[in-house]
This record gives structure tokens, C-alpha cells and sequence, in this order.
RNA sequence: GCGCCCGUAGCUCAGCGGAUUAGAGCGCUGCCCUGCGGAGGCAGAGGUCGCAGGUUCAAGUCCUGCCGGGCGCGCCA
């Protein structure tokens, strides 16, 4: 559309009518009106004093070289200068025909040409189970991820596991006094060990699956019971993930990147290059990367003057891998705001370690607030208030927990408010208003196979009304709502389209009747329409990852 | 003190690199069930878009300052 009116603005240019003018971004939007027409431009606003002629006359002179052919039935040129364009009614119609091909995976388009993306997120540390904020970067980056790879890009996610350092010491330093305890061992858990009840469950099991194995063990903690529980913390963690309907196509443990597959690790040849390129400097005992050379004000640590990396210094590590070894184009990481100070210095290391900074995209969230109808609801556990990202789902489901969690924009904080999550009561839940239409859809289209009516394209012209076409609308804006989502990496539009598309068929539904069986011809068309609808409900859902379900 | 994010209807929030009459959901008021699932639909009330400047033919949107709120600013992760 853009290029079409491109064209028409260089033809012009070429006759003369206007002035050659340096090129500038042709924006094509959707105007809200829709007497204003199906797209509409605004350049002949913007070229207007450039080019020294009233808007409306520079409208004109675009417009009339727009040709009017197949898709496009008329252009308009409305004051104060803008081109309106309207789409042919019946080419619409006839798209529903690639929808239903289409099914659920219309909205698919090819914009990232198979580029490689890889989005980490959640990357909790594997010390305790997930919190209910670790849910909103979960489904920020599951959704995301399902948007750029309806895109046409191809995405792998990733989880990374904190597996290395002082923190993981002390998990099983605590896990190892709670295994004592489980024989009865009179021992005290170290200095600010992990409290929570998990641990004790965590310690029973390796008391089951192990037995005495580490009972006089002289390591403080054991390695292997170190490695045991740990797996059965990121078992744990995976476990909570998949209730959200999150998973993971790779788990990157920390620890692999101090290991030495040929003589060096990962780790060293990332800390090399930075040496290479003079980015370190050696102060006051310690390694320190040289964050002059990003603006900071600070330099930081990478190697502590006791000789123990620090957890940038992995940071970079894994971030070299992520680009010069693994290869992927793009890299998006989605960290909570709280670690907002580290995005400048991790985008320096991938520069300074050979990769491309600009290619590192970091996707910050807000903190989440619990509410209950008016009331705030503390997360803590002292008040034995809701806590965990599992013991969320279990109040809401994977479904409302989803969809709530994309409504507001990674920038905003939000209130995730659990009175309306958990009812199935779609006067206060969206979720169930959007998953209810697509049952509709099924449940009409089962409707009409007992009636033996069937979806025909023969008469599509009967789809005339208002809400028809509204409709019809809806469901043909969906690729260029995938494409803008990709491109502005902003999965939340996801759950305002499909509520207002869930809306538009209601509202077909509602004055328009779809099964007639005295009406076959006007019932094909419109069960051709309510295919569509339903395809299209289906793919939004499947990228909003919420079910769709055929009956509810 | 410095950095990032937020401030839009009673509440929770959308509003895309500026544009044709500021939106949604919930809540509120009033209508509509002798039809494919009323778990619905229609209509309405409700907003100086935090404040003040600036850029522009045009600003909720861009720039500056201020005022609120959140989060950061460790040889912690």
C-alpha cells in the first residue's frame, strides 16, 4: 500500500505536478472512520510547505496517479489534504477465501525471512521456585516469540540457568543442611540461607531417591547433592513453565561456559577478546571492564580480586556465545526492570567482545501488583498470601493468567487483579468473551452441518451489512498487526485485537442470522465469513498461547 | 544526586516514527430474550490526556523544565 502510493507520488514528481522533494517515510494508517476509508496517507499534509503548495492540490495530483484497480475501489482526497483509500468490498470478501485456507495460521507473514532470533527470558535463578513476576516475563517472551515467528522469523527460546557462583553455593549449602536434618542431625542452615519450605521437600526426595549417599560427606555442600537438587529445582521450574504453557527449545546452563570443551571454555576466549581489545583494565586487585567506552560513568568488575568471576563477567561470556558462536542475528533478552543499570554495559560487551551491540535488544517489564477487587494483596508469605507464579495459575488458570498478564504494555506497571482472572464470567473476563466466540463459531458451524448447509463462496456478495463488513475487516488486519507487533516487539496489542474481533463477531452473530436453511445461498456466504472468524480467532489465541476451545 | 519507566473516564489500562470527531474493559443509567449457545446486544452519562513552556499549518503523541509514583545506581545475583 505504501509503495503503491510511493509510485504515485514519484509519477508526479516525473509529470511535473510537483517538485522533486528528498524522499521522505510514507506512513499508510488505518483510519478509526470508516467513511475515511480503509487506509489513508497524510504525505501530501506533510509535503504541503516543501513543496510550497496547499495540501489539498498536492492530495489531488498523489491521488489521481493511484491506480484504481483490483484491490483498491476508490481513492479519496478529504481535507485538509489527506488521501483516503478504500479497499474493493468484494476483493475483501473474496480473501476470506485464503483465511480459511489459511486456518490457524492465517496472520502468518514472511517479514523476518527466516532471520534468527533467539529470546531469553524467565532465566530465573534455580534457587527457588518461579514468582508471580517471573510469570509476566514469561509470557511476554513465550508471546513474543509466537509473534516474530508468525512473522517469518525463526525463533529459538531459551532459558538460562544460573547454575554457577556464590548463590548456587549457598542452595546447596542449605539444601545439604536440610538433608542432615531429614535424619535428624541437629544442623543450622548457613547465613542467610534459603528459608522456604521447598527446600525441606526438596531435601525428602533426595533422602528417597539417595538415601545416606551424603550423610558423611565432608564437602560442604556435596557436588553431587548440589547437582541432584538442582535438578530438581529447574525440574520444578520447568514443571511451573509448562502449567503457563511456556516451553523452552534450550536450557543454557551457566556452568557450561567455564567448561573446557578443547583447551578453552567459552568463558576464556570471551574474556581473551576483551583483553585483545584492550577493554579490561586491571585496579585495585580486580579485573574491571572498561565502561568509559559506553558512556557509564563506573567501570565494572569482571573478575573479583579473590579471582572469582563475577556474574557479568558469565554475562558477557554467554553473550559472546549467543553471537559469535551460535550465530543468531538477533538476540532479545527480557529482564525484569529492577536490571535495567546492566543494559548499556551488556550492550558494550557484545561490541567489545566482536559482536554488534545494536543486535542485543533488551526487553525490560514493570513490576507486577496482585489485587483483589479493590483490596492490594501483599506477596509475602508471612500473611500466607499468594506468592509463587504456580500457586497463581492454580487460582486463575493458564488461560487468564496469559491473557491478563499481555494486557498492559512491558513499559507499564500493572495490577493484575484476581477476582476478575478467575471468573469465568466474561462480564469480567475477557478471556472467556474471546474464547466463547470462537466455541460460537464451532458451535454454529456444527449447527449447520446437522442442517446441511455448507460454507460457499459462491454468493459472498452477500455479505453486505455493516457488521459484515466490519468483520470482514477484523479478520484481514491481522498480518499487519502481526508485522507491527514483530517490529515494535509488542506482543500486548495481541490481547486488544482479539477482543475487538471477538466483538465483531458477536456482533455479526447477533443481528445476523447464519444458519437459514431457506436461505442456503446467504447461509454458505456467511458461513464462509464465520470459517474465517473462527481461523482467525484461532490464530490470535495460538499466539496469545490461550486455548480455543470448540465447546465451553 | 544521576539513570530508566509510568502519570489519559470512578477503577484498570490501550492509543503505533504527530493529523480527519480522544478509545476499551469493568463499574454506573436506560432499553432489548416467541430465533444458530443471552456467558449476549443497543443506547447513554463520565476526560482541562499530571503541570508549565516550546517546535509545528496540526501535539495525548516530539523537545525542555517542574510535580507525583515505581525501579535501579555493589569486588550481590
Amino acid at each position: 500500500m505504501g509503495e503503491l502510493v510511493r509510485n504515485a507520488l514519484e509519477l508526479a514528481q516525473a509529470d511535473r505536478e510537483l517538485p522533486p522533494i528528498p524522499p521522505l517515510e510514507l506512513r499508510i494508517e488505518r483510519p478509526k472512520e470508516r467513511e475515511h476509508g480503509d487506509y489513508s496517507c497524510n504525505v501530501a499534509l506533510r509535503l504541503a510547505s516543501a513543496v510550497r503548495r496547499p495540501p489539498m492540490e498536492v492530495a489531488s495530483s498523489i491521488a489521481q496517479r493511484i491506480l484504481c484497480t483490483e484491490p483498491i475501489a476508490e481513492v479519496e482526497v478529504a481535507p485538509p489534504g489527506f488521501i483516503n483509500i478504500k479497499l474493493d468490498a468484494d476483493w475483501q470478501r473474496h480473501q476470506l477465501l485464503s483465511v480459511i485456507e489459511a486456518g490457524p495460521d492465517w496472520g502468518r507473514i514472511e517479514l523476518g525471512a527466516g532471520q534468527r532470533v533467539q529470546i531469553e527470558f524467565v532465566s530465573a535463578n534455580p534457587t527457588g521456585p518461579l514468582q508471580v513476576g517471573n510469570g509476566r516475563g514469561a509470557v511476554l517472551g513465550d508471546a513474543l516469540a509466537s509473534v516474530l515467528d508468525a512473522a517469518g522469523f525463526d525463533v529459538e527460546r531459551e532459558y538460562y540457568i544460573n547454575d554457577a557462583g556464590a548463590q548456587i553455593r549457598l542452595f546447596g549449602r542449605t539444601l545439604f543442611a536440610r538433608y542432615l536434618q531429614q535424619f535428624g542431625r541437629k544442623t543450622s542452615l548457613p547465613d542467610g540461607g534459603y528459608q522456604g519450605a521447598y527446600m525441606v521437600d526438596l531435601a525428602a526426595r533426595l533422602k528417597e531417591a539417595f538415601g545416606e549417599r551424603w550423610l558423611d560427606s565432608a564437602d560442604d555442600p556435596p557436588p553431587d547433592l548440589s547437582e541432584q537438587g538442582l535438578q530438581l529445582m529447574v525440574e520444578h521450574i520447568r514443571s511451573d513453565l509448562a502449567l503457563l504453557r511456556v516451553e523452552f527449545d534450550h536450557w543454557q546452563r551457566e556452568s557450561a561456559l567455564y567448561n573446557a570443551a578443547d583447551g578453552e571454555s567459552i568463558y576464556d576466549v570471551a574474556m581473551a577478546r576483551l583483553r585483545d581489545g584492550a577493554y579490561v583494565i586491571e585496579k585495585e586487585g580486580a579485573v574491571w571492564f572498561r565502561s568509559d567506552a559506553v558512556g557509564e560513568d563506573k567501570d565494572n568488575v569482571l573478575i573479583r580480586s579473590s579471582g572469582e568471576p563475577t556474574y557479568f563477567a558469565s554475562d558477557v561470556a554467554y553473550h559472546y556465545d549467543k553471537f559469535l558462536v551460535r550465530g543468531f542475528d538477533t538476540v532479545i533478552d527480557v529482564w525484569g526492570a529492577d536490571h535495567q543499570g546492566h543494559v548499556a554495559r551488556t550492550k558494550a560487551a557484545v561490541t567489545a567482545v566482536g559482536g554488534d551491540g545494536e543486535a542485543l535488544e533488551v526487553l525490560l517489564y514493570q513490576l507486577v501488583h496482585l489485587r483483589r477487587g479493590g483490596e492490594r494483596v501483599r506477596m509475602s508469605k508471612r500473611t500466607g498470601e499468594i506468592v509463587t507464579l504456580r500457586e497463581l495459575i492454580e487460582e486463575v488458570g493458564a488461560d487468564a493468567a496469559r491473557f491478563f498478564m499481555l494486557q498492559r504494555s512491558a513499559d507499564a506497571q500493572m495490577d493484575f487483579d484476581l477476582s476478575a482472572a478467575a471468573s469465568a464470567d466474561p462480564r469480567q473476563n475477557p478471556v472467556s468473551y474471546v474464547k466463547y466466540a470462537h466455541a460460537r463459531c464451532a458451535s454454529v458451524l456444527r449447527t449447520a452441518a446437522e442442517a446441511e448447509l455448507s460454507a460457499s463462496s459462491d454468493h459472498l456478495e452477500l455479505l453486505d451489512s455493516e457488521q459484515e463488513a466490519t468483520l470482514i475487516g477484523e479478520i484481514l488486519r491481522l498480518p499487519e498487526l502481526v508485522a507491527d507487533m514483530a517490529l515494535r516487539r509488542e506482543p500486548h496489542h495481541l490481547t486488544y485485537y482479539a477482543q475487538s474481533l471477538a466483538q465483531a463477531f458477536t456482533q455479526f452473530y447477533d443481528t445476523c442470522r447464519i444458519v437459514v436453511p431457506d436461505e442456503p445461498q446467504r447461509s454458505g456466504a456467511r458461513l464462509t465469513l464465520t470459517q474465517a472468524a473462527q481461523a482467525a480467532l484461532a490464530a490470535t489465541l495460538g499466539m496469545l498461547g490461550v486455548e480455543a476451545p470448540d465447546e465451553m
